[in-house]
Order: C-alpha cells, then structure tokens, then sequence
DNA sequence: TTAAAGTTTCAGAAATTACTGAAACTTTAA
DNA sequence: TTAAAGTTTCAGTAATTTCTGAAACTTTAA
C-alpha cells in the first residue's frame, strides 16, 4: 500500500496537530491514517507507512487504546492485530473532549476544593480565596454542561448546536413557560 | 512581598497545568500568581517570586498578552510597568477558549477545505475525503456552536449552562412552537 | 546630552520529551 | 516442547522546547 499525496498530507498536518490536541507527532500520525483508511491496518504497516519504528508504533498504539479511540480487529486465519478507529467521528470528538477534560480541568478542581477546605490566614489569601471560589464554579458549571452535552444524542445535540441565535430566544422561551417548573 | 503556602501551591499548580492549557510552564505560573494577586506586579517582582530569570519573565510577558490575558497598568509617578489579569474570570474562560480554538482547530479546517476542493483520485480518496468531510462539518458545527456561546451574555451563558436535562425540554418546546419560525 | 531606570532580545545551556532498535516476552500451532 | 510469528519494553540517543543572563535597546528626566 502507498498512500497518495493528498492523504499523506492529512496524516501530516495530523501529526504536526498532535501536540495540540493532547498526544504527540506521530501518536497524531497514526491516529490520522488509521481514521482515513478504510481497511484497519496492522502495527507493521503503520510502521512501515510512517517510517516509525515498530517500538515507538506500539508506545502509540497503547496510547491511543488509552484514550479509546482506537479497537483491535482480528481476520480469521491471521495471528495479526489489526487497528481501527473506534467508534463514528462524533464518538471520536466525544471522547477527546472528555480525555481532555480528565487532563485539563478534574486537577485543577481538586486541588481549588482542597484548597477552599481550609480557612484563609490573612487578606491576600481571602482574595486568592476568592479568586479560586470564582475558577472553581466556573470550572464545575463548564464540567457539569460538558457532561450533558455529551449525554445528549448526536441528533439532539447537532439540533442544538445549529440552532444559533436561536438559543437565546430558546432560552427566553423557558423563563416564559416553565419558570416554575424544571 | 512574601506568598503563603497555600498560594504558592495554587501557583504551581498553574505551572504544571500551564503546558496543558497552552502555554509553557512559567507563564503558567506567571499568570497564577497574577490571578489570584489583588494588587499589579512588575516584571522584576514577578522574576523574583517565581524566581525565573528576568528575560524570561519579559518573553512570558509577551505571549500572556498575545492570548489578551494580562493588561498593563501605570502608577503615578512611578517609570514601572504594573501587569495584572485582563478583565473577569469569565473573560479570562473565553480568551482561552477562543485563542486555543484558533491555534487548534482553525488551521484544520482550514487544510480540510483545501482538500475537498480537489476531485478524489481513486477509491482511497474517495473514502479518505467521505471521512474528511465529516470531521470538516463536526469542526465547523463546533466553531459555529461556540462563537453563539461567546456572543452570549454571562448571564445568560450561566443560565444555559445551569440548565442540566432541561437543555433537552427546551429544544423539544422549541420544536413545537417555534417549528415555523426561527 | 547623558546617565539612570527600565525592557527586550537572543545565542547558547539546560531540561524535557520523543524515538530507536535490540532484547525480552507472549502466543500459537505443529 | 519448540520454533516461528508477533508484540512489548526500555536504556540510550536524538530532537525539541524552555530558560538563562549578558548585551542591546528605549525612555525619561535632570
């Protein structure tokens, strides 16, 4: 198999995007190939098709299995692993969101609350206080709305997403109608 | 001006998050102790603390204003220049939100709409720009959902935020009512 | 002017992160 | 069992990123 121009293109642009997106160049590399190729591959070709080594291949491959974007697939006859993304692009989405958030945001929270326990000695620290209280709510109402988007169906959640100034009038609506209730 | 425990592992804390949210891990630290400092702090008080050379400091100076994150303030009769956190804590969440989606997904999309102008060669292309597509229009659907976020007020990005199940109710009310309009 | 107070730049050093490849390990089937 | 096919690990090396500090620059006021 020999990729074409305009593919490896992507795969590169993947890679150079990688450390971006949380994981590093050719972990971003695998991930592209494997999600634009339609036959799952195994970790030889990968290596062979990025000029990876075999080692650095199965580092990435344990990492992307961690982040479960990608699953193994077995052909009858063949002792090979085979890999393939996981899940539809919307799941991949869905998961690098809720990766990130685990990375990003759940130490941060943990260590404001922590830090919010215990009483402040003096002024600076009733204004760090303070400061962290506000971070802190603003990362509990991000988390809390990120997770029921996630629960949402793609259907319901595109709906919502392309609604555009319409979540406002929306939103009016609600104050309009169930103020007492929900 | 000497910090307390307490702050100083809420400082560090940043530094280490810092290379996760975007930046390297003094500026991380930089604009933690910023933050959660009630007054303005020069350059060489910031070096000091944080005990990180001078030039440094300058160079993180410069990228904490090219994501408008910290502001420059004078006090009279004094040549220094005073930094302090741009704006609120809220403005703070979308500086970073935006400045990231611009370094994370913009250059994406970009590529991806390079890319599909081009007539798929064979079939690999033709899959490979089938899966282009669908990250093109799930990265475009996200950018749109999240510029509608940023135009909101606060207020009522809180209330959105807040809404919990009830995100779900409002659309559906939406789809009866408004099935005409908007 | 000039010197003092302050800021910025940038070449090289230090620290961190990523990658290779050979050796060790695991699994399968004959 | 054992050897062949395949995968994983990890010490050492390479590449990248970050940081320092001294020199250059800028601004202000005497």
């Amino acid at each position: 198999m020999i990729i074409s121009a305009k593919i490896e293109a992507f795969v590169m642009h993947c890679g150079e995007m990688g450390s971006r997106w949380g994981f590093n160049r050719t972990i971003g590399q695998m991930y592209g190939l494997l999600v634009i190729s339609e036959e799952a591959l195994t970790a030889n070709e990968l290596s062979e098709q990025l000029k990876i080594s075999r080692g650095n291949v199965s580092m990435g491959i344990k990492e992307l299995q961690s982040w479960r974007l990608i699953q193994v697939q077995h052909k009858p006859g063949d002792r090979k692993e085979y890999y393939r993304p996981a899940g539809s692009i919307w799941e991949m989405a869905n998961r690098i969101f809720e990766e990130r958030r685990k990375r990003e945001i759940d130490p941060t929270l943990s260590l404001l609350r922590d830090n919010l326990l215990n009483a402040p000695a003096n002024n600076e620290e009733i204004y760090a206080q303070d400061k962290m209280h506000e971070i802190h709510d603003l990362l509990e109402t991000i988390t809390f709305f990120a997770g029921e988007l996630q629960g949402m169906s793609p259907e319901k959640l595109t709906t919502l997403m392309k609604l555009g100034s319409g979540i406002g009038k929306v939103l009016d609506m609600k104050d309009k109608f169930l103020k007492s209730g929900t």
